[in-house]
DNA sequence: ATCGTGACGAACG
DNA sequence: CCGTTCGCCACGA
């Protein structure tokens, strides 16, 4: 066994177990994949999770299907991500057409 | 071990 | 309504 006590999994696994489950077409919130973890208030570090993400493990997580609880893209000064996430999420049939910026969770949320 | 940070969230004025 | 502040959690140096 590699890790035979290994109490608590990596906070980032779970996180990245989480968002792979984000069926295409839908989008959730950091606060809710913290929930989902048993952490309702880790949504900071669901964040973080995301952002610690490579390039390579990118293509393989869609972290584009996370979001903030605006429903809005969150990037604080990396704009360039920021489009690019719309971009792929308007390719996968999800728009931010509330105006603004904002989607319709109502339309394009995922709350198991 | 302590400090600072960050793709958040909710509350306050 | 808007902008701002505080609290939350996990990770790296």
């Amino acid at each position: 066994m590699k890790s035979p006590n290994s109490k608590s999994p990596n906070f980032y696994e779970s996180v990245y177990a989480v968002v792979k489950k984000i069926p295409k077409g839908k989008v959730t919130t950091y606060g809710h994949i913290a929930l989902l973890l048993g952490n309702p208030r880790a949504a900071r570090a669901v964040g973080y999770a995301l952002n610690s993400l490579k390039k390579d493990r990118e293509s393989k997580i869609p972290w584009q299907r996370v979001i903030n609880r605006q429903g809005r893209i969150s990037f604080k000064g990396d704009t360039f991500r920021a489009e690019l996430q719309k971009k792929i999420l308007h390719t996968e049939g999800v728009f931010f057409d509330l105006g603004d910026d904002q989607l319709d969770f109502g339309k394009y949320g995922w709350f198991p």
